[in-house]
DNA sequence: CTGTTAGCGCTTTCAC
DNA sequence: GTGAAAGCGCTAACAG
C-alpha cells in the first residue's frame, strides 16, 4: 500500500570504505579527474554502480565555496517579451540568492551578429553557465562553440542555433506553433471560405519563417477553402504592420481569417478594427468577424483578448522559459541529469476563458 | 550593461557579530525558536532586515541529517490520470534521491470519505508533508486540519477542500476550465445553431459540478444559438457513458457539439463514431460533424485527436502537478517562499497540432 | 536566556 | 597515485 520512490541514502564514506580506498579517491572518480590509476578506477566505479550511489547535492554545493556565476544574454531593444524573462528573473532572486547562485543580465544588440559574438566572446572563462537569445548566424555558432569548448555550460533561449554545439535550447518548436495557429484559424473561421492574411516581423528570422513554414502547411492540407495571401512584413512595428494591413484589408473585401507571427500587434489590432468600424461588422457578441490569431500574451493581447478583437494567442510561457534556464543551465553546473519534460517549453494556446 | 540580480552572500557568523550575539541565538532567532530575550530577538531581527540574510539552504538541509518525508495520498483504482501523475513522481527518483528526499505513494479510496480520513490519520506525526487527491467532504476536512496541527504540511492535489486549512491547493480552477471547455465548444461549432451534450462522471463530484457550471455560464451568455441538453451522467465509466449518449444522439438529431466532463472517454468516442458511420456525416477531412471537447490527454485522447474525433482536450499537466506538489511541500517544509507563478496549474488547451 | 561545540557529506589543499 | 585533514554554513545538543 505504501511504496517508496526514493534509494537509501548512502555517502562517500560508504563507497570508500567498500572499494578500500579514501574519500579523495572516489571524490576523483566522481568527477572524472586525473590521477587516479585505471584498475582503481574500475574498483571505485563498480563500488558506486552497485550501491546507485548519488552524491548529496547540499553536500557538494556546500564543499565548493565558490558560488557559481549565469549570465543571461538579452536583446537590448523594448521588447515586451524579453522584459516579461527579465522580469520572471527579477522574481527568482530570493530563490538564487538562498542557493548562492549569481545571475547577471547582459544586454547586447542581438541581431547584428559581430556585436552578439563579440558580446559572448567577452564572457568566455568568467561565467560557469551562459543563457543567449541567439541569432542563427555562423559567427554566433564560433562564438558559442568557443564559450562551450571552454566549459561554459551554453543553453539558447526563445531562439536557436541548431547548428552549435550549445548545451541545451529553451524554447519552442516554431514550426509545430505555426501549425497550431493555422488550425486554430482554419477552425475558428468555421465553414466560411475565404482569403487568409500574414503578417509578420521579417521572413527572414528563423523562429518567423518556421511559423509560416507550418501555418501554410496546415492550411494547405486541411483547409482548401482558405487561400493565404502573400506574407506581409511589418518589421514588428506597430505602423508599419498597420499601414501594409490596412492596405491588404481595403483590396480584399473577402479576408476571413488574419495570422500575426510576430509584434507590432497594436498596429495589426488597429488596422482590423477600423476596418470593421467601416463595415459595421461586428457580430453580437462584439466579435469581429474577421478571426485574428497572434502570439505571446502580453498586457496588450490580454485586452485584445478580452475584448474580442483577437481570438487566441500562441503563448509560450516566459516564466517558465526564465525558470527553465537558470534550472538547466545549474543542472548542467552540477552535472545533475535533466528533467526534459518539466524543461519543455509548451505551445500554450490562449483564449480569453484561459487566460493566465 | 550587467546587471547582477542576487545579493551579497553573508553568513550566519557575520549576522551573530554584527548583533553582537552567538551563532546559535541568531539561528534561533531565525527560526523564531522560543528562549530569546525579547529585546535580542530585536536587535539580531534588525541585523538579519538590515543585511536582507538569507541563509543558505544547502548549508541548512546538510546540518539537518534526518531527511523529510513526503506521502502522497492518491486513488487505488486504475485511472490513468492519477497513474500518469505517479508516473512522473517516479520519473523524479534521482531528483529526490540527490536532495535526500524520501516520498512515499499511499493507495486508498478516496471516494469513501471515513475511509481517506482514516488513511490521513494514519500518517500522523510520521511525515514532513502530504499531497492528498482529496474528496470535499467534513471528515475529510476534519483529517486535513488535523495533519496541520500537527506540524504536518498539507497540499491537496487535483481536487481541493477549500474549507480545510491545508497549505496549498495544485491543481486547476475547474470553473474556468469548463468556461473554456463551452468556448471551444461554441467557437469551433461556427455559425450552427442547435443542441449541445455534456456527460459528466457525477454531479456530485465537486470537481465535475463546477466544469459543468462554468460551461453552462458561457453558453448561456455567448452561445445563444446552442442549447444545452440535461447533463448526462456516466459514472465515469465507459459503458454507461455510450449507453447514455447513444440513446441521446437517436433522440435528437442537432445535436452540434458534447462536452465530456470527467473519463468514461472510450464509451463517449464509441457512441459518436456509431452515430457519424450511421449518418455518413464525415466531413472532408475525415472530422466528425459534432463537435467534441473532453478533458486531459492521455494515451486514448491523443489518438482521438489525432484521428479527428476528438477536436480539443482541456488538461491540466500532470507532470507539472506532481512535480509542483513534490516542490511546494518542499518548500514549507524549508519555510522558503513558494513562487506562486511557477506552481500554478495552466488550462492547457490541446488540439492535434500543439499535443505535447 | 545565551554561548560553545561537534558534526552533516562533500571538496580541496597539501603531504606522503 | 593516494590519503589525511581542514573547512563550507548551518543545526542541535549540551553547558553554563
Amino acid at each position: 500500500m505504501a511504496e517508496t520512490l526514493t534509494a537509501t541514502a548512502l555517502t562517500l564514506k560508504d563507497i570508500a570504505r567498500e572499494a578500500g580506498v579514501s574519500l579523495a579517491t572516489v571524490d576523483r572518480v566522481l568527477h572524472n579527474r586525473p590521477g587516479v590509476r585505471p584498475d582503481t578506477v574500475r574498483r571505485v566505479k563498480a563500488a558506486i554502480e552497485r550501491n546507485a550511489f548519488q552524491p548529496h547535492v547540499a553536500a557538494a554545493e556546500l564543499a565548493r565555496g565558490r558560488a557559481r556565476r549565469f549570465a543571461f544574454v538579452m536583446p537590448s531593444g523594448p521588447n515586451p517579451f524579453m522584459q516579461q524573462i527579465e522580469a520572471y528573473l527579477g522574481e527568482m532572486s530570493a530563490w538564487l540568492t538562498v542557493r548562492r547562485l549569481n545571475v547577471e543580465l547582459v544586454a547586447t544588440d542581438v541581431f547584428d551578429p559581430s556585436v552578439l559574438a563579440g558580446t559572448l566572446e567577452t564572457l568566455s572563462g568568467d561565467y560557469d553557465g551562459v543563457a543567449v537569445v541567439a541569432l542563427d548566424h555562423p559567427g554566433v555558432r564560433a562564438a558559442i562553440n568557443d564559450l562551450v569548448d571552454a566549459g561554459t555550460k551554453v543553453v539558447t533561449l526563445v531562439s536557436d542555433v541548431p547548428s552549435s554545439r550549445r548545451h541545451h535550447y529553451v524554447g519552442i518548436d516554431n514550426i509545430a506553433a505555426g501549425r497550431t495557429a493555422g488550425a486554430l484559424v482554419g477552425r475558428l473561421a468555421g465553414q466560411k471560405s475565404g482569403k487568409v492574411a500574414i503578417v509578420a516581423g521579417s521572413q527572414g528570422l528563423r523562429d518567423h519563417a518556421e511559423r509560416i513554414f507550418g501555418f501554410n502547411q496546415v492550411m494547405a492540407s486541411e483547409f482548401p477553402g482558405l487561400s493565404v495571401l502573400p506574407v506581409l512584413e511589418g518589421r514588428d512595428e506597430d505602423d508599419r504592420s498597420e499601414q501594409v494591413l490596412a492596405r491588404l484589408l481595403g483590396k480584399h473585401a473577402d479576408i476571413v481569417g488574419l495570422y500575426n507571427v510576430g509584434a507590432g500587434t497594436q498596429g495589426v489590432a488597429k488596422a482590423l478594427n477600423d476596418k470593421a468600424l467601416n463595415d459595421k461588422a461586428l457580430s453580437d457578441a462584439g466579435r469581429n468577424e474577421v478571426v485574428f490569431v497572434g502570439h505571446d500574451v502580453t498586457v496588450l493581447t490580454r485586452r485584445l483578448l478580452l475584448q474580442g478583437v483577437m481570438d487566441a494567442a500562441i503563448s509560450q510561457n516566459p516564466g517558465h522559459e526564465a525558470r527553465a534556464a537558470v534550472r538547466v543551465l545549474l543542472a548542467l553546473a552540477r552535472g545533475e541529469p535533466i528533467l526534459r519534460e518539466q524543461e519543455k517549453i509548451r505551445i500554450d494556446i490562449v483564449m480569453r476563458d484561459n487566460l493566465p
